[in-house]
DNA sequence: ATATATGTTTTGGTATGATCAGTTTAAAGA
DNA sequence: TCTTTAAACTGATCATACCAAAACATATAT
């Protein structure tokens, strides 16, 4: 009977098994987005613990976007951004980015967009057209010298096609590749000479199809897009 | 002069200011990964602040990942895993989570698993198809009334023809998707009588057109699968 | 009666100092 | 030299006090 002197304390720390715990209620919406949570002073007494833990448990939920800390006000379960989640993805590569990424996030996008596309094709409603034609009109009227601005118009016309699948699976499955994009924009598109036309035609191919309710024509249109981007970095490769 | 009276104090806590400047030596490599950083007392020294307001940094930097603190050791530089990144889109994922999501999961799934499973034909190193046979055989000891790990298994089998394509980011793209399917298990999966068997074989000839590196064949095989769940699905609606 | 100004209360933010609990390191002993 | 023990260092928790922003209630002026 050895476990007379089992372990008492555990490994995780006391702030810790705070944060689970209100982690753990706001997922299985015991605490609706929006809900305000008690003030710091009721939480001391319901979960026993000092302000100290307790305040270090709740710096952690509002770093993670999960709850909203006002000063004078309160603290309040918030709605999780997307943005937060891939906030913390662009960290990641900021810190340890690979240009081994590059073929392999084209490669993602050979396979993936042209499929988005023929469902933006079957799907898209009146007001999504409207969307990627001022990105084209945008992209137009972009000055030449300013890549940085061209390769964000471009993002957001993927982004846009994307969008206009009335897939919300497809939306947020995507955000984080294009949140990507900008870091390969100034090693690829900018070296290339009349790639600006290239584009706009493409992309006035694309949203015709995707106009017309064509979903093959936008499914090859869309091959056509990114097998060229596929090419330019080939060529890119090549320097 | 109005400047006279500007304002002094700013949005911005006093802890997220020092959060964002160890944050920034980070990203900006004055910090290694692996580095030590000073105490607690002595950092407290350094920025001139109280150790309340330090730790509260501390504790929000190593939520998202950036250092690990060690209790009794100190506080160290942590190599950003994607697994934080990829954690933090399991949340968001979890947390927008809705059942009328399902059809457009399934939806998606369709579109990009065929094309993943071509990769993964092309990809594949011998230690994937170890993964995948031996998910083949848990199912098959698996106990019929276990639908809950029936279900477990069958998508860590379709994760690991994720994994095989050899491309981080379809699994980047295709983790949180996955981390969804459990839910949807017991609404859909659960009601079928014989559905073991079917995806048993359906699995291995899918495993099979991997292990043979014949891609189309394993497009093909996909696309049965998925298609099978879209009608279980659609089946499991009418009732 | 409404609107503005004022003051009080509530809420989170910061500062100290003390103490607890693991780790590491160095000294003491075999 | 190796093991054991003790001290020193590190983060974790607690208790208290006070600051600052926001929200609320009250009183005052229009």
């Amino acid at each position: 009977m050895d476990e007379i002197f089992g372990k008492i304390g555990s490994a995780q720390t006391l702030s810790q098994k705070i944060e689970r715990r209100i982690e753990e209620a706001i997922r299985q919406k015991k605490l609706l987005v929006g809900a305000k949570l008690p003030s710091e002073r009721e939480l001391c007494e319901m979960f026993a613990v000092s302000r100290t833990a307790l305040r270090e448990a709740l710096r952690r939920l509002s770093a993670r976007g999960l709850i909203e800390i006002k000063k004078g006000s309160g603290m309040y379960v918030s709605e999780l951004k997307i943005k937060d989640a891939i906030d913390s993805l662009n960290l990641y590569y900021d810190l340890s980015f690979d240009s081994n990424l590059i073929p392999q996030i084209i490669e993602v996008r050979r396979v993936f967009e042209p499929e988005i596309a023929r469902m933006a094709a079957n799907n898209r409603r009146d007001k999504d057209l409207d969307l990627l034609l001022k990105n084209i009109s945008d992209l137009e009227d972009c000055d030449p010298d300013n890549t940085q601005m061209e390769a964000d118009i471009i993002n957001k016309f993927h982004l846009n096609v994307a969008k206009a699948s009335c897939n919300p699976i497809v939306i947020i499955t995507m955000e984080p590749i294009y949140s990507l994009l900008p870091r390969m924009r100034n090693l690829i598109y900018a070296n290339v000479d009349g790639e600006k036309d290239f584009t706009i035609k493409a992309h006035r191919t694309i949203y015709e199809a995707i106009r017309d309710k064509d979903a093959d024509k936008a499914f090859e249109a869309m091959v056509g897009q990114i097998n060229r981007t596929l090419e330019i970095y080939t060529q890119y490769l090549k320097k």
